[in-house]
DNA sequence: TGATAATATGTCAGAAAAGACATAATATTC
DNA sequence: GAATATTATGTCTTTTCTGACATATTATCA
């Protein structure tokens, strides 16, 4: 966010800080969250990369659609070892996944 | 092992492998168990870099010893997740983190 | 547009992992 | 080598994660 936009928010009494604070998450929370969606993000784009649906990528897995789609949201209910699980059977190697984990974060397209 | 070990080992009659053939692991079971390992390991040194008995380690991370101990024995019963979270509570970063996966195997004393 | 493919969201029963405790096995120190 | 500290192992109960299903939402394209 810039200055500008910052203040114009301030003065018409907003209070902003980052999502962390929001929620009140403490630095490994969100070092974990963040690593997380790191990996949600590294296996949406593999996937693609191989042109595969989720569905795909599911029964690959023995895993089932949803689940997939919650992998690739970084939902709460998945767990990193799934995500490395699923990674791992994209053909990523661990160097692969040591590079998704040290990557910055890439940002959405508006 | 060396090649003269093998040789004596197979003309007593011992088949040599590797563990991995052994225990009729995928490739991604075990890239999957050796990361585990590798996290293990890391936790276990940076515990002890910092001087922490395991019980401490696990006061810090709302665990207990016996779980601590199994972390760092890479025991099935532990998730990627819990080894992630303790090392993040030890203060490793997301690089850190990057390095302990794509570091080479560390071989055990003997 | 409407049809179809792809993704997302909500829920739930069963499976896996969690913390906790007791206790066994080792190290360490005196 | 006894005393003590540390680490390992086994087994519970509870919590969390998983796959599966139904269904909603959103893209893609004829």
């Amino acid at each position: 966010m810039d200055k500008a936009k910052r203040h114009e928010l301030e003065a018409k009494g907003w209070s902003v800080g980052t999502v962390e604070e929001f929620l009140q998450l403490t630095p490994e929370e969100s070092a974990y969250i963040e690593l997380k969606l790191k990996l949600a993000d590294g296996l949406t784009q593999r996937r693609k990369e191989q042109g595969l649906p989720q569905i795909q990528l599911a029964k690959r897995i023995h895993s089932s659609q949803s689940r997939v789609a919650k992998m690739e949201a970084g939902d709460p209910s998945v767990s990193i070892d799934l995500l490395v699980k699923s990674l791992l059977a994209l053909g990523s190697s661990p160097t692969d996944l040591a590079h998704l984990i040290s990557e910055k974060k890439r940002s959405k397209r508006v």
